[in-house]
DNA sequence: CATATTGTAAAAAACTTGCAAAAATCCGGC
DNA sequence: GCCGGATTTTTGCAAGTTTTTTACAATATG
Protein backbone atom coordinates (compact mmCIF):
# COMPACT_ATOMS: atom_id res chain seq x y z
CA UNK A 1 0.00 0.00 0.00
CA UNK A 2 1.61 3.29 -1.07
CA UNK A 3 1.07 6.62 1.22
CA UNK A 4 0.99 9.99 -1.21
CA UNK A 5 1.26 12.93 0.90
CA UNK A 6 -0.13 16.18 -1.31
CA UNK A 7 0.82 19.21 -0.05
CA UNK A 8 -0.84 21.75 -1.89
CA UNK A 9 -2.41 25.16 -0.30
CA UNK A 10 -4.99 25.05 -3.31
CA UNK A 11 -7.43 22.69 -2.59
CA UNK A 12 -9.63 22.37 -5.30
CA UNK A 13 -6.19 21.48 -7.32
CA UNK A 14 -5.15 19.19 -3.84
CA UNK A 15 -8.52 17.61 -4.03
CA UNK A 16 -8.18 16.62 -7.66
CA UNK A 17 -4.62 15.19 -7.30
CA UNK A 18 -6.33 12.99 -4.38
CA UNK A 19 -9.05 11.78 -6.61
CA UNK A 20 -7.01 10.64 -9.36
CA UNK A 21 -4.34 8.95 -7.27
CA UNK A 22 -6.76 7.15 -5.29
CA UNK A 23 -8.46 5.76 -8.10
CA UNK A 24 -4.90 4.36 -8.95
CA UNK A 25 -5.14 2.53 -5.94
CA UNK A 26 -2.54 4.88 -3.76
CA UNK A 27 -3.44 6.55 -0.73
CA UNK A 28 -3.68 10.09 -0.01
CA UNK A 29 -3.70 12.75 2.40
CA UNK A 30 -4.00 16.64 1.46
CA UNK A 31 -1.93 18.97 3.90
CA UNK A 32 -3.00 22.75 2.47
CA UNK A 33 0.21 24.46 4.08
CA UNK A 34 3.70 23.84 5.41
CA UNK A 35 2.63 23.25 9.01
CA UNK A 36 0.24 20.91 8.34
CA UNK A 37 2.22 19.03 6.09
CA UNK A 38 4.94 18.79 8.76
CA UNK A 39 2.66 17.58 11.32
CA UNK A 40 1.59 14.56 8.95
CA UNK A 41 5.12 14.51 8.09
CA UNK A 42 6.00 13.65 11.82
CA UNK A 43 3.14 11.22 12.44
CA UNK A 44 2.76 9.11 9.51
CA UNK A 45 4.85 7.21 7.50
CA UNK A 46 4.28 9.01 3.68
CA UNK A 47 6.30 7.03 0.58
CA UNK A 48 6.04 10.13 -1.31
CA UNK A 49 5.49 14.13 -1.32
CA UNK A 50 3.69 15.92 -3.89
CA UNK A 51 4.93 19.53 -2.90
CA UNK A 52 3.62 22.72 -4.19
CA UNK A 53 6.34 25.55 -3.58
CA UNK A 54 4.22 28.18 -2.92
CA UNK A 55 3.02 27.83 0.42
CA UNK A 56 1.44 29.75 3.05
CA UNK A 57 3.44 29.60 6.68
CA UNK A 58 6.53 28.35 5.23
CA UNK A 59 7.08 27.43 1.80
CA UNK A 60 7.86 24.60 -0.36
CA UNK A 61 11.50 25.04 -0.25
CA UNK A 62 11.72 25.09 3.41
CA UNK A 63 9.34 22.00 3.65
CA UNK A 64 11.75 20.11 1.50
CA UNK A 65 14.87 20.97 3.28
CA UNK A 66 12.55 19.56 6.36
CA UNK A 67 11.43 16.32 4.64
CA UNK A 68 14.92 15.83 2.95
CA UNK A 69 16.59 14.04 6.18
CA UNK A 70 13.17 11.59 6.26
CA UNK A 71 14.41 9.77 3.08
CA UNK A 72 11.02 10.04 1.12
CA UNK A 73 11.17 11.35 -2.53
CA UNK A 74 9.74 14.59 -3.55
CA UNK A 75 7.74 15.71 -6.29
CA UNK A 76 7.49 19.49 -6.61
CA UNK A 77 4.49 21.09 -7.45
CA UNK A 78 5.54 24.52 -9.66
CA UNK A 79 3.75 26.88 -11.15
CA UNK A 80 7.13 28.49 -12.31
CA UNK A 81 8.74 27.26 -15.32
CA UNK A 82 11.59 29.00 -14.54
CA UNK A 83 14.60 27.06 -14.83
CA UNK A 84 16.51 28.59 -11.54
CA UNK A 85 13.62 27.08 -9.66
CA UNK A 86 13.67 23.62 -11.03
CA UNK A 87 17.44 23.69 -10.49
CA UNK A 88 16.92 25.21 -6.70
CA UNK A 89 14.64 22.19 -6.35
CA UNK A 90 16.64 19.53 -7.81
CA UNK A 91 19.59 20.34 -5.79
CA UNK A 92 17.75 21.04 -2.74
CA UNK A 93 16.95 17.24 -3.30
CA UNK A 94 13.91 16.52 -5.05
CA UNK A 95 13.37 14.12 -7.29
CA UNK A 96 11.75 15.62 -9.83
CA UNK A 97 9.53 18.31 -10.50
CA UNK A 98 6.34 18.95 -12.82
CA UNK A 99 4.67 22.39 -13.86
CA UNK A 100 1.41 23.79 -13.63
CA UNK A 101 -0.70 23.22 -15.23
CA UNK A 102 -0.03 19.76 -16.16
CA UNK A 103 -1.75 16.44 -17.38
CA UNK A 104 -2.55 14.03 -14.77
CA UNK A 105 -1.17 11.13 -16.91
CA UNK A 106 1.97 13.24 -16.92
CA UNK A 107 1.98 13.04 -13.34
CA UNK A 108 0.85 9.38 -12.94
CA UNK A 109 4.02 8.57 -15.02
CA UNK A 110 6.53 10.48 -12.87
CA UNK A 111 5.26 9.18 -9.49
CA UNK A 112 5.57 5.91 -11.11
CA UNK A 113 9.29 6.94 -12.02
CA UNK A 114 10.22 7.88 -8.90
CA UNK A 115 8.18 5.15 -6.55
CA UNK A 116 10.13 2.51 -9.35
CA UNK A 117 13.58 4.44 -8.61
CA UNK A 118 12.92 3.85 -4.58
CA UNK A 119 11.90 0.15 -5.05
CA UNK A 120 8.25 1.25 -4.45
CA UNK A 121 6.40 0.59 -7.39
CA UNK A 122 3.07 -1.10 -7.47
CA UNK A 123 4.52 -3.60 -10.19
CA UNK A 124 0.97 -5.13 -10.56
CA UNK A 125 -1.85 -3.73 -11.51
CA UNK A 126 -5.25 -5.17 -11.57
CA UNK A 127 -7.83 -3.64 -13.85
CA UNK A 128 -11.28 -5.51 -14.33
CA UNK A 129 -10.83 -8.79 -15.62
CA UNK A 130 -7.26 -7.87 -16.55
CA UNK A 131 -3.89 -8.36 -14.40
CA UNK A 132 -0.63 -6.12 -15.84
CA UNK A 133 2.69 -7.32 -14.59
CA UNK A 134 4.73 -4.59 -15.72
CA UNK A 135 8.26 -5.58 -14.70
CA UNK A 136 7.23 -8.99 -17.03
CA UNK A 137 5.45 -7.24 -19.46
CA UNK A 138 3.00 -9.75 -19.27
CA UNK A 139 -0.93 -9.20 -19.41
CA UNK A 140 -2.87 -11.76 -18.05
CA UNK A 141 -6.64 -12.09 -18.52
CA UNK A 142 -8.53 -14.80 -16.60
CA UNK A 143 -5.74 -16.53 -16.10
CA UNK A 144 -4.73 -16.38 -19.32
CA UNK A 145 -1.73 -15.34 -20.76
CA UNK A 146 -2.77 -12.74 -23.45
CA UNK A 147 0.05 -12.02 -25.93
CA UNK A 148 0.34 -7.94 -26.71
CA UNK A 149 3.35 -6.62 -28.84
CA UNK A 150 4.76 -3.53 -27.34
CA UNK A 151 3.15 -0.64 -28.39
CA UNK A 152 -0.58 -2.72 -27.66
CA UNK A 153 1.09 -3.06 -24.31
CA UNK A 154 2.00 0.08 -23.59
CA UNK A 155 -1.17 1.67 -24.96
CA UNK A 156 -2.79 -0.77 -22.42
CA UNK A 157 -1.21 0.35 -19.28
CA UNK A 158 -1.94 4.42 -20.54
CA UNK A 159 -5.14 3.17 -20.54
CA UNK A 160 -5.45 1.05 -17.68
CA UNK A 161 -3.01 4.44 -15.81
CA UNK A 162 -6.06 6.59 -16.48
CA UNK A 163 -9.31 5.06 -16.37
CA UNK A 164 -12.78 6.70 -17.06
CA UNK A 165 -10.59 9.67 -18.83
CA UNK A 166 -10.88 10.74 -22.27
CA UNK A 167 -7.20 10.50 -23.54
CA UNK A 168 -6.62 12.85 -26.30
CA UNK A 169 -5.16 11.27 -29.55
CA UNK A 170 -2.21 13.73 -29.14
CA UNK A 171 -1.17 12.50 -25.40
CA UNK A 172 -1.83 8.69 -26.25
CA UNK A 173 0.78 9.31 -29.35
CA UNK A 174 3.18 11.02 -27.71
CA UNK A 175 3.51 8.72 -24.71
CA UNK A 176 3.35 5.57 -26.31
CA UNK A 177 5.33 6.53 -29.66
CA UNK A 178 7.07 9.39 -28.19
CA UNK A 179 7.43 11.28 -30.86
CA UNK A 180 4.73 14.14 -31.96
CA UNK A 181 1.46 13.43 -33.25
CA UNK A 182 0.78 13.80 -37.31
CA UNK A 183 -3.45 12.79 -37.57
CA UNK A 184 -3.04 11.69 -40.84
CA UNK A 185 -2.74 8.06 -40.85
CA UNK A 186 -5.02 5.79 -38.87
CA UNK A 187 -1.83 3.85 -37.02
CA UNK A 188 -3.32 5.24 -33.65
CA UNK A 189 -6.89 3.42 -34.80
CA UNK A 190 -5.15 0.55 -35.73
CA UNK A 191 -3.74 -0.36 -32.26
CA UNK A 192 -6.73 0.71 -30.31
CA UNK A 193 -8.70 -1.80 -32.48
CA UNK A 194 -6.86 -4.65 -31.97
CA UNK A 195 -6.07 -3.93 -28.49
CA UNK A 196 -9.87 -4.19 -28.14
CA UNK A 197 -10.19 -7.32 -30.30
CA UNK A 198 -7.42 -9.17 -28.07
CA UNK A 199 -8.74 -8.34 -24.75
CA UNK A 200 -12.86 -8.31 -25.79
CA UNK A 201 -13.12 -4.70 -24.61
CA UNK A 202 -14.89 -3.64 -27.69
CA UNK A 203 -17.42 -1.80 -25.44
CA UNK A 204 -14.62 -1.20 -22.42
CA UNK A 205 -12.25 1.25 -24.42
CA UNK A 206 -14.79 4.12 -26.31
CA UNK A 207 -13.84 6.32 -28.52
CA UNK A 208 -14.70 9.90 -27.91
CA UNK A 209 -15.35 11.59 -31.18
CA UNK A 210 -12.63 14.56 -32.22
CA UNK A 211 -10.81 13.94 -28.80
CA UNK A 212 -9.78 10.64 -28.52
CA UNK A 213 -10.11 7.10 -26.44
CA UNK A 214 -11.30 6.61 -23.07
CA UNK A 215 -11.35 3.47 -20.57
CA UNK A 216 -14.63 3.25 -19.11
CA UNK A 217 -14.59 1.42 -15.59
CA UNK A 218 -17.87 0.91 -14.13
CA UNK A 219 -17.88 1.94 -10.61
CA UNK A 220 -18.49 -0.53 -7.73
CA UNK B 1 24.93 -16.03 6.92
CA UNK B 2 26.54 -12.64 5.85
CA UNK B 3 25.94 -9.65 8.57
CA UNK B 4 25.78 -6.17 7.42
CA UNK B 5 25.42 -3.15 9.71
CA UNK B 6 23.64 0.27 8.11
CA UNK B 7 24.52 3.09 9.70
CA UNK B 8 22.16 5.52 8.46
CA UNK B 9 20.12 8.22 10.33
CA UNK B 10 17.52 8.45 8.12
CA UNK B 11 15.27 5.60 9.46
CA UNK B 12 13.36 5.10 6.43
CA UNK B 13 16.38 4.94 3.64
CA UNK B 14 17.93 2.30 6.50
CA UNK B 15 14.57 0.72 6.56
CA UNK B 16 14.48 0.39 2.75
CA UNK B 17 17.88 -0.64 2.57
CA UNK B 18 17.55 -3.48 4.98
CA UNK B 19 14.46 -4.67 3.44
CA UNK B 20 15.91 -5.07 0.23
CA UNK B 21 19.73 -6.48 1.38
CA UNK B 22 17.48 -9.26 3.90
CA UNK B 23 15.65 -9.81 0.64
CA UNK B 24 18.72 -10.89 -0.98
CA UNK B 25 19.42 -13.29 2.33
CA UNK B 26 21.75 -10.64 4.21
CA UNK B 27 21.52 -10.44 7.86
CA UNK B 28 21.12 -6.88 8.28
CA UNK B 29 21.25 -4.87 11.28
CA UNK B 30 20.50 -0.58 11.66
CA UNK B 31 22.15 2.08 13.98
CA UNK B 32 21.07 5.34 13.49
CA UNK B 33 23.54 7.31 14.82
CA UNK B 34 27.09 7.07 15.29
CA UNK B 35 27.23 6.21 19.02
CA UNK B 36 25.05 2.96 18.16
CA UNK B 37 27.17 2.06 15.61
CA UNK B 38 29.87 2.02 17.31
CA UNK B 39 28.27 0.28 20.36
CA UNK B 40 27.15 -2.56 17.98
CA UNK B 41 29.71 -3.00 16.40
CA UNK B 42 31.46 -3.69 19.43
CA UNK B 43 29.44 -6.62 20.43
CA UNK B 44 28.77 -8.27 17.06
CA UNK B 45 30.90 -9.07 14.19
CA UNK B 46 30.13 -8.10 11.09
CA UNK B 47 31.15 -8.39 7.20
CA UNK B 48 30.11 -5.32 5.71
CA UNK B 49 29.14 -2.08 6.63
CA UNK B 50 26.96 0.75 4.97
CA UNK B 51 28.04 3.89 6.33
CA UNK B 52 26.38 7.29 5.58
CA UNK B 53 28.45 10.58 6.27
CA UNK B 54 26.32 12.35 8.21
CA UNK B 55 25.60 11.18 11.17
CA UNK B 56 24.64 13.19 14.12
CA UNK B 57 26.78 11.95 17.62
CA UNK B 58 30.16 11.60 15.57
CA UNK B 59 30.18 11.57 11.59
CA UNK B 60 30.77 9.29 8.40
CA UNK B 61 34.64 9.81 9.00
CA UNK B 62 35.01 9.35 12.48
CA UNK B 63 33.51 6.34 12.69
CA UNK B 64 35.08 4.96 9.24
CA UNK B 65 38.87 5.99 11.77
CA UNK B 66 36.89 3.49 14.45
CA UNK B 67 36.21 0.61 11.79
CA UNK B 68 38.50 0.41 10.41
CA UNK B 69 41.17 -1.22 12.84
CA UNK B 70 38.58 -4.21 12.75
CA UNK B 71 39.05 -4.78 9.56
CA UNK B 72 35.23 -4.42 8.23
CA UNK B 73 34.59 -2.98 4.73
CA UNK B 74 32.70 -0.31 4.23
CA UNK B 75 31.01 1.37 1.30
CA UNK B 76 30.85 4.91 1.88
CA UNK B 77 26.49 6.22 1.44
CA UNK B 78 26.55 9.74 0.44
CA UNK B 79 24.21 12.43 -0.67
CA UNK B 80 27.18 14.77 -1.84
CA UNK B 81 28.66 14.04 -5.46
CA UNK B 82 31.53 16.02 -3.89
CA UNK B 83 34.73 14.35 -5.42
CA UNK B 84 36.25 15.65 -2.35
CA UNK B 85 34.10 13.47 -0.48
CA UNK B 86 34.60 10.87 -2.24
CA UNK B 87 38.31 10.78 -2.17
CA UNK B 88 38.61 11.87 1.74
CA UNK B 89 36.56 8.60 2.33
CA UNK B 90 38.51 6.50 0.11
CA UNK B 91 41.78 7.48 1.17
CA UNK B 92 40.51 6.62 4.97
CA UNK B 93 40.00 3.49 3.63
CA UNK B 94 36.16 2.79 2.34
CA UNK B 95 36.14 0.16 0.08
CA UNK B 96 33.74 2.27 -2.15
CA UNK B 97 31.04 4.81 -1.96
CA UNK B 98 27.42 5.15 -3.45
CA UNK B 99 26.08 8.45 -3.91
CA UNK B 100 22.08 9.06 -3.22
CA UNK B 101 19.65 8.73 -4.16
CA UNK B 102 20.95 5.28 -5.73
CA UNK B 103 19.38 2.53 -7.45
CA UNK B 104 19.01 -0.37 -4.82
CA UNK B 105 20.06 -2.80 -7.85
CA UNK B 106 23.04 -0.68 -7.95
CA UNK B 107 24.01 -1.10 -3.97
CA UNK B 108 23.60 -4.76 -3.90
CA UNK B 109 25.97 -5.35 -6.80
CA UNK B 110 28.76 -3.14 -5.23
CA UNK B 111 28.20 -5.12 -1.92
CA UNK B 112 28.78 -8.13 -4.02
CA UNK B 113 31.67 -6.43 -5.06
CA UNK B 114 33.19 -6.05 -2.07
CA UNK B 115 32.32 -8.75 -0.59
CA UNK B 116 33.94 -11.07 -2.97
CA UNK B 117 36.82 -8.59 -2.91
CA UNK B 118 36.70 -10.09 0.85
CA UNK B 119 36.32 -13.37 0.19
CA UNK B 120 32.82 -13.08 1.94
CA UNK B 121 30.62 -13.52 -0.88
CA UNK B 122 27.47 -15.32 -0.51
CA UNK B 123 28.67 -17.07 -3.30
CA UNK B 124 26.01 -19.88 -3.91
CA UNK B 125 22.84 -18.57 -5.65
CA UNK B 126 19.92 -21.70 -6.79
CA UNK B 127 17.62 -21.04 -9.16
CA UNK B 128 15.51 -24.40 -10.59
CA UNK B 129 17.84 -26.40 -11.52
CA UNK B 130 21.15 -24.68 -11.65
CA UNK B 131 23.50 -24.12 -8.79
CA UNK B 132 25.51 -20.67 -9.05
CA UNK B 133 29.09 -20.37 -7.61
CA UNK B 134 29.46 -17.15 -8.10
CA UNK B 135 33.29 -17.18 -6.62
CA UNK B 136 34.43 -20.28 -8.33
CA UNK B 137 32.12 -19.17 -10.94
CA UNK B 138 31.23 -22.47 -11.92
CA UNK B 139 27.18 -23.80 -12.62
CA UNK B 140 26.47 -26.65 -11.48
CA UNK B 141 23.34 -28.18 -12.98
CA UNK B 142 21.28 -31.43 -11.27
CA UNK B 143 24.76 -32.21 -10.57
CA UNK B 144 26.33 -31.98 -13.16
CA UNK B 145 29.02 -28.96 -13.88
CA UNK B 146 28.34 -26.61 -16.80
CA UNK B 147 31.50 -25.12 -18.84
CA UNK B 148 30.11 -21.91 -19.44
CA UNK B 149 31.85 -19.12 -20.97
CA UNK B 150 32.64 -15.83 -18.99
CA UNK B 151 30.17 -13.50 -21.07
CA UNK B 152 27.00 -16.42 -20.71
CA UNK B 153 28.01 -16.39 -16.91
CA UNK B 154 27.73 -13.20 -16.50
CA UNK B 155 24.73 -12.96 -18.51
CA UNK B 156 22.90 -16.57 -16.29
CA UNK B 157 23.53 -14.13 -13.42
CA UNK B 158 21.74 -11.29 -14.60
CA UNK B 159 18.92 -13.46 -15.64
CA UNK B 160 19.06 -15.10 -11.99
CA UNK B 161 19.27 -11.29 -10.13
CA UNK B 162 15.91 -10.43 -12.04
CA UNK B 163 14.06 -13.34 -12.86
CA UNK B 164 10.31 -12.83 -14.13
CA UNK B 165 11.42 -9.05 -14.96
CA UNK B 166 12.09 -8.10 -18.69
CA UNK B 167 15.48 -7.04 -19.44
CA UNK B 168 16.06 -4.42 -21.49
CA UNK B 169 18.43 -5.59 -24.52
CA UNK B 170 20.07 -1.93 -23.52
CA UNK B 171 20.24 -3.15 -19.89
CA UNK B 172 21.50 -6.70 -20.46
CA UNK B 173 24.55 -5.01 -23.22
CA UNK B 174 25.40 -2.20 -20.56
CA UNK B 175 25.56 -4.84 -17.63
CA UNK B 176 27.63 -7.38 -19.25
CA UNK B 177 29.72 -5.81 -21.95
CA UNK B 178 29.88 -2.61 -19.76
CA UNK B 179 29.67 -0.38 -22.75
CA UNK B 180 26.20 1.10 -24.63
CA UNK B 181 24.03 -1.13 -26.52
CA UNK B 182 24.47 -0.66 -30.56
CA UNK B 183 22.16 -2.15 -31.92
CA UNK B 184 23.75 -3.25 -34.85
CA UNK B 185 25.24 -7.09 -34.64
CA UNK B 186 23.81 -10.61 -32.99
CA UNK B 187 26.22 -10.34 -30.47
CA UNK B 188 23.84 -10.44 -27.33
CA UNK B 189 21.76 -13.07 -29.35
CA UNK B 190 24.11 -15.34 -30.27
CA UNK B 191 25.20 -15.24 -26.62
CA UNK B 192 21.86 -16.00 -25.10
CA UNK B 193 21.34 -18.12 -27.58
CA UNK B 194 23.98 -20.46 -26.54
CA UNK B 195 23.18 -19.97 -22.97
CA UNK B 196 19.66 -21.59 -23.51
CA UNK B 197 21.58 -24.39 -25.54
CA UNK B 198 23.70 -24.63 -22.54
CA UNK B 199 21.37 -24.96 -19.95
CA UNK B 200 18.11 -26.27 -21.99
CA UNK B 201 16.41 -23.01 -20.96
CA UNK B 202 14.64 -22.66 -24.18
CA UNK B 203 12.04 -22.03 -22.55
CA UNK B 204 12.78 -20.37 -19.65
CA UNK B 205 14.69 -17.74 -21.17
CA UNK B 206 11.76 -15.90 -23.05
CA UNK B 207 12.06 -13.72 -25.73
CA UNK B 208 10.28 -10.43 -25.47
CA UNK B 209 9.86 -9.09 -29.02
CA UNK B 210 11.30 -5.52 -28.86
CA UNK B 211 12.24 -5.36 -25.66
CA UNK B 212 14.84 -7.84 -24.77
CA UNK B 213 15.08 -11.02 -22.66
CA UNK B 214 12.90 -12.30 -19.41
CA UNK B 215 14.04 -15.42 -17.20
CA UNK B 216 10.93 -17.11 -15.80
CA UNK B 217 10.45 -18.58 -12.89
CA UNK B 218 7.03 -20.58 -12.04
CA UNK B 219 5.78 -19.69 -8.88
CA UNK B 220 6.25 -22.60 -6.22
C1' DC C 1 -27.25 15.90 -45.87
C1' DA C 2 -22.34 17.09 -46.12
C1' DT C 3 -18.26 16.61 -43.99
C1' DA C 4 -14.95 15.30 -40.99
C1' DT C 5 -13.75 11.55 -38.31
C1' DT C 6 -13.21 6.81 -37.14
C1' DG C 7 -13.40 1.53 -38.12
C1' DT C 8 -11.53 -2.29 -40.57
C1' DA C 9 -9.07 -5.60 -43.18
C1' DA C 10 -5.48 -6.58 -45.80
C1' DA C 11 -1.15 -5.50 -47.94
C1' DA C 12 3.20 -3.52 -47.58
C1' DA C 13 6.95 -2.01 -45.14
C1' DA C 14 9.86 -2.01 -41.43
C1' DC C 15 11.96 -4.13 -38.07
C1' DT C 16 13.56 -8.08 -34.88
C1' DT C 17 15.28 -12.32 -33.83
C1' DG C 18 17.33 -17.08 -34.70
C1' DC C 19 20.94 -19.48 -36.36
C1' DA C 20 25.10 -21.16 -38.35
C1' DA C 21 29.36 -20.40 -39.94
C1' DA C 22 33.29 -17.41 -40.65
C1' DA C 23 36.36 -14.07 -38.83
C1' DA C 24 38.60 -11.84 -35.26
C1' DT C 25 40.34 -11.72 -30.78
C1' DC C 26 42.16 -13.38 -26.54
C1' DC C 27 45.22 -16.04 -23.77
C1' DG C 28 48.23 -19.45 -21.75
C1' DG C 29 52.18 -22.33 -22.75
C1' DC C 30 56.31 -22.79 -25.10
C1' DG D 1 56.91 -13.50 -29.92
C1' DC D 2 54.23 -17.39 -31.85
C1' DC D 3 50.97 -21.15 -31.84
C1' DG D 4 46.65 -23.33 -31.09
C1' DG D 5 42.52 -23.71 -28.83
C1' DA D 6 38.84 -21.31 -26.74
C1' DT D 7 35.99 -17.41 -26.78
C1' DT D 8 33.76 -13.61 -28.69
C1' DT D 9 32.15 -10.90 -32.36
C1' DT D 10 30.62 -10.33 -36.91
C1' DT D 11 28.19 -11.56 -41.02
C1' DG D 12 24.56 -12.90 -43.81
C1' DC D 13 20.32 -14.66 -44.45
C1' DA D 14 15.87 -16.70 -43.36
C1' DA D 15 11.96 -16.66 -40.70
C1' DG D 16 9.01 -14.42 -37.98
C1' DT D 17 6.62 -10.23 -35.87
C1' DT D 18 5.19 -5.87 -35.54
C1' DT D 19 3.96 -1.54 -37.30
C1' DT D 20 2.40 1.45 -40.70
C1' DT D 21 -0.04 2.44 -44.68
C1' DT D 22 -3.76 2.14 -47.83
C1' DA D 23 -8.17 2.32 -49.45
C1' DC D 24 -12.63 2.24 -48.51
C1' DA D 25 -16.74 1.61 -45.50
C1' DA D 26 -19.19 3.15 -41.63
C1' DT D 27 -20.47 6.53 -38.40
C1' DA D 28 -21.01 10.77 -35.83
C1' DT D 29 -22.12 15.61 -35.81
C1' DG D 30 -23.92 19.87 -36.74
Amino acid sequence: MIKILIVDDEEPIANLIRMNLTRQGYVCTCAYDGQQAADLLEKNPFDLVLLDIMLPKFDGYDLLAYIRPMGIPVIFLTAKSDLNDRVKGLKLGAEDYIVKPFEIVELLARIEVVLRRYNKSQGLIQCLDVLIDLDAREVIQNGQRVDLTRKEFDLLVLFVQNPNTALFRETLFERVWETDYIGETRTLDSHVQRLRRKLGWQDRIKTVHKIGYRLDIPEE
